[in-house]
RNA sequence: CGGGGCGUAGCGCAGUCUGGUUAGCGCACCUGCCUUGGGAGCAGGGGGCCGGAGGUUCGAAUCCUCUCGCCCCGACCA
């Protein structure tokens, strides 16, 4: 393609709205524009990119034996009202009616439908099992979209869905795509980790997520690089850090006005880690004590898997919950159910003695409060591996896909049903995977990029070569230009040639900001010793050849 | 949905606190000259309902009220 006639409309400043550096550089390089709050326009090299993520991805779908379909993104309300998510999710759905006042929504994600079609057309074992994947776009109304194309309410998503007889196939069905998904994510040049993850509003048992490492990433992973113990921290179990507990006689201590953990371990010089934390929670249940270490956070989800959902007591709740006011709660002497993190099992600690203006010290889980124990705290970086105990990091990722085992929820919401060898009636059992391109685009971003803009891995660029004629008077350099192009574009290399009438600086500075992985730079001068240079974007490596031997040494290092 | 910030030319910004000629700067854009290996130089030029509505005032980008939009933090996130 020729640069002259492509739209390639980059900015020399910075977009004041963008902060994420993939979505700063997919600004500045022309292949995105924003239109509101969450909704992108793709420009033309952008679509070059998602393109060979999306052949990419069919190619490693269809080789685990997936059939690729198309879902309308338009459904009606009576199937998402027979899963009950037609009710379950608020505001997140776009909801809207046709003229004739039935209720429509959007889609969101397509478990609903793709259960519809299997119900329909599967009836029995010999027909299973079966994959099916679309690439299509959904929607949903985010609350906060953020980060550029990271999280938007319009987007497109590779997701498949398997139907399986039994859970030994879905078992088989769900490493099918655990092994594809690493292929995809290798071939797209991004480095990646498979976590455990909670399954969510999706209801099923088993997940996990694919997350590439990036500073602009909204989850957290807990990574262990001693034995491979990979947790969205959303669930990542660790082992605290033991620290020095002193043991000291049990009584209460005079502690005037100091409330906080911070307030109370200044005041008698001891540190966070000496207090338990007790936090008054309201469940279903009624009320419930959580105890934590005071150096540590409350980890609401795992919280919530112990007592359901729950919220923090009011301030004015407290009182009549505890007989005491927030700030000198303890453990000792309540009559209603009490957690504690796993961390409390031992030590002597000082917590509230449930008095204003006292706390207690010397106090000892077992002798001096009973309590279940759980795993309730927030992993923290250098916390012990649940698995090994050697230090765990915590790294910010990017979710670019998962994989769930959903069981039965939506078959038997929606009588997927198939008779198996005896005759007997049984629900399908189903899996669903998920692959954001826009993200595995930006995470490419995110992880190879420089002060001058993208460095795209070659599998994934939207040219593989671009050629930098830099004096667009000279025509012996135009003819080399055009040679160069020729050879190339005969050979299916993917070439653009920057034909404009720029100067040398803009030219530079354009190649390297849309990150073509390889630049052919012609210089008059060169040419006539009959040289011109290859350089690689990423290593900024310069080799100079002969105009006749580019074809052959681009071939070469675009292989590797 | 809670908290914070910002809306002035295509982009980046100043001006707003303390109201007062014709609203300004850099980049981009157009014309000409010049230049051609890292976003050149000179000269000339076009482009603004100062987010919108209402109000205060002799007079509003500037003050007040309402409203819309965008960004960031949090909650939320199949």
């Amino acid at each position: 393609m020729k640069y002259s006639k492509l739209l390639i409309p980059t900015l020399k400043e910075t977009p004041s709205e963008a902060e994420a550096v993939s979505h700063i550089l997919m600004l500045r390089g022309g292949y995105v524009r924003q239109l509101a709050a969450g909704l992108y326009v793709y420009m033309p090299l952008f679509l070059r990119v998602m393109k060979k993520i999306n052949k990419i991805i069919r190619q490693e779908m269809d080789s685990i034996g997936a059939q690729e379909v198309s879902m309308p993104v338009l459904h009606p309300a009576e199937v998402w009202q027979k899963t009950g998510r037609w009710y379950d999710i608020k505001d997140e759905m776009f909801r809207l009616k046709d003229r004739t006042g039935r209720d429509m929504c959007l889609a969101m994600t397509h478990e609903e439908i793709m259960t519809w079609l299997a119900s329909r057309e599967i009836r029995s074992y010999r027909d299973l099992p079966q994959m099916w994947y679309q690439i299509q776009t959904k929607l949903r109304d985010e609350a906060r979209p953020k980060s550029g194309i990271l999280r938007t309410r319009e987007f497109i998503m590779k997701d498949s869905y398997s139907f399986d007889a039994d859970t030994d196939g879905l078992n088989k069905s769900y490493e099918l795509h655990a092994e594809a998904y690493k292929r995809i994510y290798g071939r797209c040049g991004l480095k990646f980790y498979v976590v455990e993850s909670d399954p969510g509003m999706m209801g099923g048992a088993t997940a996990h997520e694919y997350m590439a490492p990036s500073a602009a990433g909204e989850d957290a992973a807990a990574i262990c690089p001693a034995c491979g113990y990979a947790a969205n921290v959303e669930l990542a179990e660790s082992v605290s850090q033991s620290v020095e507990l002193a043991d000291t006689a049990f009584e209460d201590v005079f502690t005037p006005e100091k409330r906080t953990v911070e307030e109370v371990s200044a005041f008698l010089g001891l540190k966070a880690y000496n207090f338990i934390k007790t936090l008054v929670l309201v469940a279903k249940e009624g009320s419930v004590l959580a105890l934590i270490r005071g150096d540590q956070e409350l980890h609401e989800k795992k919280t919530e898997r112990i007592i359901g959902d729950f919220r923090h007591a009011r301030k004015d709740e407290i009182e009549g919950i505890v007989g005491v006011e927030a700030g000198f709660i303890g453990p000792v002497g309540h009559k209603i159910r009490i957690i504690a993190d796993n961390t409390l099992k031992s030590g002597t600690y000082v917590s509230g003695a449930n008095k204003k203006d006292y706390h207690v010290r010397g106090l000892k889980p077992g002798l001096h409060f009973a309590a279940g124990y759980y795993d309730l705290h927030m992993a923290h970086e250098n916390d012990g591996c649940p698995l090994c105990g050697k230090p765990l990091t915590i790294e910010k990722v990017i979710e670019i896909g998962n994989i769930f085992k959903l069981g039965t929820k939506y078959s038997e919401a929606l009588s997927a049903v198939y008779l198996d060898k005896d005759g007997v009636e049984k629900p399908i059992v189903m899996g669903s995977y998920g692959i954001g391109p826009a993200r595995i685009a930006a995470s490419a971003i995110e992880q190879n990029h420089d002060e001058n803009g993208i460095i795209w891995p070659v599998s994934i660029a939207p040219f593989s070569v671009v050629i930098l004629p830099l004096n667009v008077n000279d025509a012996a350099s135009q003819q080399a230009a055009e040679d160069i192009y020729s050879s190339l574009a005969a050979n299916s290399v993917e070439v653009l040639l920057d034909d404009r009438d720029e100067r040398a600086g803009i030219k530079f500075k354009d190649a390297d900001l849309i990150g073509i992985p390889l630049q052919v730079v012609i210089g008059s001068k060169g040419l006539k010793e009959n040289v011109v240079e290859i350089k690689i974007r990423k290593s900024k490596e310069s080799l100079k050849v002969a105009p006749e031997r580019v074809l052959e040494t681009v071939m070469d290092l675009i292989k590797n």
